[in-house]
DNA sequence: GTAGCCTTGAAT
DNA sequence: ATTCAAGGCTAC
């Protein structure tokens, strides 16, 4: 059975998740924003900049790697990666209007509404809540805001962890009621913000679709509604990405709030140590991947469509993937990384690779050249985060996981990932038609990877030297009782 | 092409 | 009558 203990699992990674504190930023460009647009607060500028796209159809381009920063200064520089950031943040096609008409409200007034209604929530329960964080607060970028990819900008390569990182962990929970019932306990369940997007009901074949403008009275509106589409040029933009790509990416937790956040713990962590009481680097690095994986869990927890599903299969899942999503997550950064010589760790810091194999013993050594060598193989596909994002759901709805109660459910998401991916892939890449399946077939390998860096954690756990109270312990416990 | 300001008009 | 998010206009 499985029901194992996992006590610290079911209460730690409940406590709250991250969310958005109130914003006067646009989630775009960070801009000041201007009232709703398209679904969102946003600034002028990139409601304009949304609607020339959609209305004229516009194609652009990346010259780089399709992840420019966006930001106020350089939000002109590259109108492909803003575009991609104006639907990421969840800006809707649907709400430009392909008949052009103008004035009036369209379906998304009572979201408006609601939205605002909660915002003021919020700042009510901030304002009675609150006192200790106004005082505390240095108010970094807020976490959705913050922009998506600086992530070079943090610590630097220091013994202990700076002293000066800016605290943008709160430690508090008041903003987790926001938008429902509270998560601590296990019944979470609504988390509906305003991108309460798609409507993900059945799994008949093709549940994935963007909603139906429902224009009912006009009568203009027959001319060319339902938006995606638009015009005779039926093909949309930068190749438009799937709506269920655009939704797993919005799943995707910022990286520079995950970062700091660990930074903080395990700067917590080093003070609450005698200061003799120097830990192994080792053991450094166990308590960095398992506030990695406490980040990746709750990266599931909060998911679309994992967030549907029972608790024990949940539990199950993530038994079964931990391991896989954990060295996926440090392959990744080591692609966007890009030096082969050096590791880029979760906090920031970079290592010297020639450091790690002289210090590291032969198993673990073996280990992280394996990781380059695929991170190698994945920047040679030149994989960017959608992919990523879409290749943790593979892992994650894994079909094969037994004594699931919902297997079907796992398997249709399976099933939807894949497709969304596959066209993700042919549209945006259509060069490289074999991309889905070179991506695909890492996964096997990712597999094997993982399973060795278990069976390492197993036994360095069993010869004591992986620190106690750990999650990825639990895990492996769990998994091993599980299969 | 961008972005600040203007006009419009259904919903309230 | 008022609101306010859509589209339009235009100096840059």
């Amino acid at each position: 059975m499985c029901s194992c203990a996992c006590p610290g699992l079911t209460l730690k990674v409940m406590e709250y998740t991250y969310d958005d504190d109130l914003e006067e930023m646009c989630p775009v460009c960070g801009d000041k924003v201007s009232g709703y647009h398209y679904g969102l607060l946003t600034c002028e500028s990139c409601k304009g900049f949304f609607k020339r796209t959609v209305q004229n159809n516009k194609r652009y381009t990346c010259a780089e790697n399709q992840e420019c920063k966006i930001d106020k200064t350089q939000r002109k520089r590259c109108p492909f990666c803003r575009f991609q950031k104006c639907l990421s943040v969840g800006m809707r096609l649907e709400a430009v209007r392909a008949d052009r008409m103008r004035g009036g409200r369209n379906k998304f007034g009572p979201m408006y509404k609601r939205d605002r209604a909660l915002k003021q929530q919020k700042k009510a329960l901030i304002r009675s809540n609150g006192f200790k964080l106004e005082s505390a607060l240095p108010l970094p970028a807020s976490p959705l805001q913050g922009d998506y990819s600086s992530l070079h900008s943090l610590p630097t390569i220091s013994k202990g962890l700076l002293p000066s990182t800016p605290s943008s962990i709160t430690p508090t929970d008041y903003e987790a009621n926001l938008y429902g019932p509270s998560p601590v306990g296990m019944a979470v369940q609504t988390h509906v913000p305003l991108s309460a997007q798609y409507q993900y009901t059945a799994f008949s074949s093709r549940a994935i679709k963007a909603e139906c403008p429902d224009y009912t009275s006009s009568n203009e509106s027959l001319a060319g509604y339902p938006y995606p589409d638009p015009y005779p040029s039926a093909s949309p933009q930068p190749p438009s990405l799937p709506p269920l790509v655009v939704e797993l990416l919005r799943c995707d937790p910022d990286e520079v709030v995950v970062q700091n956040k660990i930074v903080a713990h395990l700067q917590q962590e080093q003070s609450g140590r005698a200061r003799a009481d120097k830990a192994s680097t080792f053991s450094v690095m166990c308590r960095m991947a398992d506030q990695t994986l406490f980040s990746i869990v709750e990266w599931a927890r909060s998911c679309i469509f994992f967030k549907e599903l029972r608790v024990g299969d949940q539990m199950k899942l993530l038994h079964n993937c931990w391991s896989e999503l954990l060295v996926l997550d440090h392959i990744f950064r080591q692609v966007q990384h890009g030096q082969e010589d050096s590791i880029l760790l979760v906090t920031g810091q970079e290592v010297a690779l020639s450091f790690i194999l002289s210090q590291a013993e032969a198993t673990l050594s073996a280990l992280v050249q394996r990781g380059q060598e695929l991170a190698a193989k994945l920047r040679l596909l030149q994989v960017d985060r959608r992919e990523i994002a879409c290749l943790k759901f593979l892992l994650l709805f894994n079909p094969n996981v037994k004594l699931l109660e919902d297997q079907a459910f796992v398997e249709g998401v399976q099933e939807q990932v894949n497709g969304a991916l596959l066209e993700y892939t042919l549209s945006t890449y259509p060069q490289f038609q074999e991309k889905f399946s070179q991506l695909v077939v890492r996964l096997p390998e990712l597999r094997t990877l993982s399973t060795q860096a278990e069976d390492f954690l197993c036994y360095m756990h069993l010869s004591g030297e992986v620190p106690c109270n750990n999650l990825l312990i639990e895990m492996l416990h769990a998994k091993r009782a599980c299969v």
